[in-house]
DNA sequence: TAGATTGTTAATCGATTAACAATC
DNA sequence: TAGATTGTTAATCGATTAACAATC
């Protein structure tokens, strides 16, 4: 294989997300152009850093005395976050938080196609927002059906790892888990965490520091 | 100060959570205690980095031919965290997410009382689960009486930064952002950017990587 | 005791910062 | 040209890994 953005570390590539939200801000401004030093004074960061990141994803370098052209970068970093190809996901857990990500439409502008919710309540099987729920038996069906890659498990604690279980066997290989347990899955299978609380206290735990 | 807990590094204190998560799960198994290659395993770490982790926040230094003490190392992690100082939160629109974040009753656990959101549309007025929703010309008044230190927002991408500038003159010092939208903040005031859709292209992307 | 597991010291690795020459 | 801003090379810093002695 070519390899041929590899040489991007993991540290850069966590940045880009604040760098193109930064970005898709001032070009709706109708900044045409940034410097590094603009980057990182808003961002709270260093202006070498800014270059040296922006360097590896950039399809053409910044110009001196002007910066890098915003439209130009926000392209480069959303194909470099893959935000080009398209993926196909579904919702696991048609509750409160199922129901509201099943509604939101800003998926899209990210490559993500959410197709469906999935519930093991006969009350919640139904539609939300024109998407369809349906009951858990069908989940491994429409997986194979629609190639699903990721599944947004949002059922609640007690019934994570079962739920989990069910999306390993149905053959889904990301999980992005929103209930705050650990979960077990076979290699090759990779769980995000996202905790909303621990972000929260994540968040309270920074202002703390300074009383 | 005594600037007692500042030898752990941030790097170490990002990996916390994912260990509390871990740990809690083996103690619902009824688990005593546990090695840190057991631990390593089970989060696709180095064994050396765990015990040097677990060195930093410990009460009590593992045992040789045992491990570590998991209901012990589970206090001091939460500890750790802040989990054991109350903060009391707010959310700023009382759409889909909103309510559903509102609605969720794990915060408890992380130290977290969100007390009430706030929309300004009156016909989201109301409460729910037993939480109200009030109108945001409120929100300077709640904040002051109970105060407030972080607020979750969840307003339509549109209207984020107006509901951002009307947080930051309510005196809140923190921003829990789940709009996709880069915030502008003055100096002391902090925002997380809690992007559904950057956190699922993010796990798309690990899987396209072996493509 | 023997063996598993710990904590620590030194070596390696990677990422950030500083200094500066190149460019429009 | 002068000046702002870039990209790059070298130096520093921090975090991870490797090796090993200490301990129950």
């Amino acid at each position: 294989m070519g390899n041929t953005e590899n040489a991007v570390s993991k540290a850069t590539a966590s940045r880009m997300p604040a760098y193109l939200r930064y970005l898709k801000g001032e070009a709706g401004k109708g900044v045409e152009y940034v410097s590094s030093a603009a980057v990182a004074k808003a961002l709270g960061v260093s202006a070498v850093g800014v270059r040296k990141d922006l360097a590896l994803v950039a399809s053409r370098p910044g110009k001196p005395r002007f910066g890098f052209e915003v439209r130009r970068l926000i392209e480069d970093i959303e194909k470099f976050l893959g935000y080009h190809r398209w993926t196909n996901a579904v919702i696991v857990g048609a509750g409160g938080l199922g129901r509201a990500i099943l509604a939101y439409e800003g998926f899209e502008n990210y490559g993500i196609h959410v197709i469906a919710a999935f519930d093991s309540s006969p009350a919640k099987v139904g539609a939300v927002g024109g998407k369809p729920v349906y009951p858990m038996d069908r989940l491994k069906d429409i997986v194979l059906r629609f190639s699903v890659r990721v599944a947004i498990l949002t059922v609640p604690r007690g019934s994570a790892q079962e739920a989990c279980d069910e999306i390993v066997r149905a053959g889904v290989p990301a999980i992005l888990n929103f209930a705050p347990v650990y979960l077990q899955v076979p290699d090759g299978v990779s769980v995000k965490y996202e905790d909303l609380a621990v972000s929260l206290a994540a968040l309270c735990g920074e202002g703390a520091e300074n009383q």
